[in-house]
DNA sequence: CACCAGGCAAGTA
DNA sequence: TACTTGCATGGT
């Protein structure tokens, strides 16, 4: 599997090229970015920052200390901005409490252990956290989400429904622990799905959309 | 008009 | 453990 797993990632980087991501300069910007993107389509949460960016907010202090109701304004496009304003800022919380109010001092963390810290926040879910931990913060960890489960599905790697974890496992277990590859991998994919748009029915017990999406995939593949 | 998008938490059974 | 629901905007 592990060979299976790095000939359809040279087939991915072939096809898409190198995705250079996370999309955002900075570890914060990347950081809101995780939070904002949580169900809602990237070109919304770009408009969210932007908004940020203009008022000059998009700094850890001042994005801290920006009331509630100016903050939920300004990410207003990306969606549940009031959700999302708590979010951002009990994430912040804990970066100014507990870790000198510095992205840079979380990056010399331990990964377990700021991993277990980030998912005891109100709002940071494991993709969120992930996406954080690895995209922000360079830690060698597998992101999921749900193009990596359609995926998954489609190509029959794993064996029916499997939860965060599994899902998590099965590619971390099958590849080196190294964030390049981890970063990549993740994109990519992403880059696949939103090409041939593969989805998951809500209501079917089958895991795949349709036969001519997995084909479509398939012949990629 | 309906449906979806790079989730998460809280409630129910 | 396994559903269900609220949260909300913008694009198709």
């Amino acid at each position: 599997m592990r060979q299976r797993l790095l000939n359809i990632f040279d087939i991915l980087l072939g096809k898409f090229g190198a995705r250079h991501w996370w999309p955002g300069e900075t570890p914060l910007e990347i950081i809101v970015g995780a939070v904002l993107t949580q169900n809602t389509s990237w070109k919304n949460v770009e408009k969210a920052i932007t908004n940020l960016k203009d008022a000059g907010l998009l700094e850890l202090a001042s994005l801290y200390r920006t009331p509630d109701e100016v903050l939920a304004e300004k990410i207003r496009p990306s969606g549940y901005y009031n959700l999302k304003t708590v979010r951002l800022k009990n994430l912040l919380k804990v970066i100014y409490e507990e870790y000198n109010a510095s992205i840079e001092y979380c990056k010399t963390l331990e990964l377990s252990q700021l991993r277990q810290r980030l998912l005891a926040i109100k709002g940071i879910g494991e993709e969120t956290a992930d996406s954080i931990l690895l995209y922000a913060l360079g830690k060698p960890i597998f992101v999921i989400d749900a193009y990596t489960r359609r995926f998954l599905a489609n190509h029959g790697l794993h064996e029916g429904r499997c939860t965060y974890g599994q899902a998590q496992d099965f590619f971390m277990s099958n590849l080196p622990a190294d964030v390049y590859l981890f970063n990549e991998y993740h994109a990519l994919i992403v880059a696949l799905g939103q090409t041939y748009c593969f989805k998951v029915p809500k209501c079917g017990e089958c895991p795949l959309r349709s036969d001519k999406d997995k084909v479509r995939s398939e012949g990629l593949l």
